[in-house]
DNA sequence: TGATAAGCGAGACGGTACGTCCGGTCTTGAG
DNA sequence: CTCAAGACCGGACGTACCGTCTCGCTTATCA
């Protein structure tokens, strides 16, 4: 998250970091955040289970809203390319991967926190807002006028508001409630209901 | 919130509430919350700022989280009578009471702060989830299945469903980016989105 | 202590003051005293050592310092008559009635507390002060003058300074180290010590 | 007062504690016993005046009484050496000393109370009973039985009675009264009298 | 005899002061 | 520059308890 370290030029002098202490420290948070949740989670019950000390914690992570961030949303950068095509498709997989990234019991004990540090200190925001939905919230925008200029979408329809819907009915499913809820069906209904409404008169989807 | 103790019969023995207090809390409460969020306010200084002492003000609110809730979304029951006429204006009714409501600056600091507290301790869940809609969250699935009856809306759309849609979109809308983003036009798109998304086939709104 | 009910005149309207608790208290003071020392006595201790409630004994006596000085030290004004005869038996009787005063259980732990307050509050001063050694107080210096026409005392003789040394001895002996500290042997010794002191040169008594 | 850990060879694991609290707390000590009194000087009041909080002062005192104590008898060990000489200066010093010491504004509004905390918590009194004299306590009894054996002083005199006579006298003549009433006369009176006292028949001093 | 007034028990309130937890920082000594 | 150990600083906490007040009742005196 800091310091990468830049492996091509500098040789960082001085004592290497020992990387079994990052793994550590990020496997022990996603653990504690399930058992306690994002609030009673601190830094130093971290690095006790991670057999460190809180400054190596401190080295790696400025915050504890930055480690907690990186525990449970990992920067894979899998961003599965975004396709193209079919945009029911698309808008499925953008609400199911959505969906089952915020159902995990890390996420689900850690979102709400991050939500409200963010709110607080909106620092955080273009570094965990960017990942939320991964590349998929590029794809949309393009997505949608292409199909108001092929036809699929009536022409008032704004990719902004729609990601609304969609993030928001995701994030709230998730958040509130148990989490068995959420089923395929449930899924099937929020994409059905948004295609009907994206649609152009007279055209049933 | 608590102990308005059966007013009718009994009369409390001791000394009584100091009603000032109470309502100073609660002035106090708005202030600092807008002031330095949700996570930053103690009940020290919410004391301190209504002029009267901690305990004072654990006597009345056993948590920060009560606290704030009662202050943000005092319990004004004043719960308007839902009116089961015309669909979109209820729905856009609900829309815009709900942005409103977590529009006001005390309450976009306090809202993720409180559903991240709800998440740790979801002794809260009933308390503060009942009222965040009022009685409309109770209008909306008789409203919907008078609309499949009379053919307004697919027999296949639930209310829980559209209940997600509207409060999820509502909630993130306010809670992230700035507050301008929600005009009159966002509820309109939001609105004709989803009308047209619970319409049966072949009709137009 | 306070409103001896001018038992003359007025009748005191209203409901009379029930005297058993007022002994009670008083009793419970003491009690209580021993056993925790002054600064951890509470009236609301005593008040339900005495079965009876803390409003009932702050009606008579308005502080802790009053309550306990009237506890410890009863006004009984069984002031001894001071006897104008020998010198040395008369400073042996002031000593004697103070040390034994001082030594009571109950006295050596509201002493030093008593005098606590009165430094913080000196409205006390007079109250307490007044009742230390009795009457014995305003023999002293007729004696001291009478002894010093006589040939008895040096002229140079004040009996201010005789009084501090007296009673700062009486009260440092009783309320450091322990009790048995002072004996017959120290009484005669201090007095031996004192009427020499006082002595006119080549005069041995 | 506490943990000057063996300054010699061990380094003390941990980050040090920065001298300058110390010396600001017990500077804000002295200062706000003069204005408010023993009782009602308040650890949280020293804190904020010292520009610190509470837990750094229990860090390094564990009671209000250690913390007073130390404020107002530092341990200069300045001890100064007992002179072996002449019988009545030795004397005169030490009353003279004692009274100087308890005539300080600080020491008269703090004693009474660390006598109160003394009796109720006889923890203290080895640490604070020991330095009130300083190293005067221990020359007193070996200057006496010097006194004896040459003839200076009457041989049954005990040193502890003295003592209970100096202190006494000293302790009472700051703590009641206006702190005018010690004057060099007062000083010369007491010793006067001592002087007489413990000397042998038939010899004027 | 009824009105007045004060004392009483019960119990909660308002507020001071407390002592502690703990989050994040810093120092030391070694690697 | 990193690591581990460990103490320190200070923000915030939640509570114990003190003295007060309110209540409803009781008990005397006074008109």
């Amino acid at each position: 998250m800091q310091s990468p370290p830049d492996s091509i030029v500098a040789k960082a002098a001085g004592r290497p970091r020992d990387a079994r202490i990052g793994q550590a420290v990020l496997h022990a948070t996603t653990e504690i955040l399930e058992e306690v949740g994002y609030q009673r989670l601190t830094i130093a019950a971290v690095a006790s289970r991670a057999k460190t000390t809180p400054p190596a914690v401190y080295r790696r992570w400025p915050t504890k809203a930055h480690l907690v961030h990186e525990a449970v949303f990992p920067s894979t950068s899998e961003d599965v390319l975004p396709h193209y095509g079919d945009l029911r498709e698309g808008l499925r997989s953008m609400l199911l991967s959505g969906v089952q990234l915020l159902s995990q019991p890390s996420a689900r004990a850690a979102v709400p926190g991050l939500l409200a540090e963010l709110a607080a200190a909106p620092t955080l925001h273009a570094d965990i807002l960017s990942r939320f939905a991964g590349g998929e919230w590029a794809w949309l925008p393009i997505r949608i006028s292409q199909g108001i200029e092929n036809g699929e979408v009536r022409p008032e329809v704004r990719a902004a508001t729609l990601l609304d819907l969609i993030s928001g009915s995701a994030f709230l499913a998730t958040a509130v409630g148990p989490p068995e809820r959420i089923d395929p069906q449930w899924i099937d209904e929020v994409i059905d209901l948004i295609m009907r409404g994206i649609a152009p008169d007279h055209e049933t989807n």
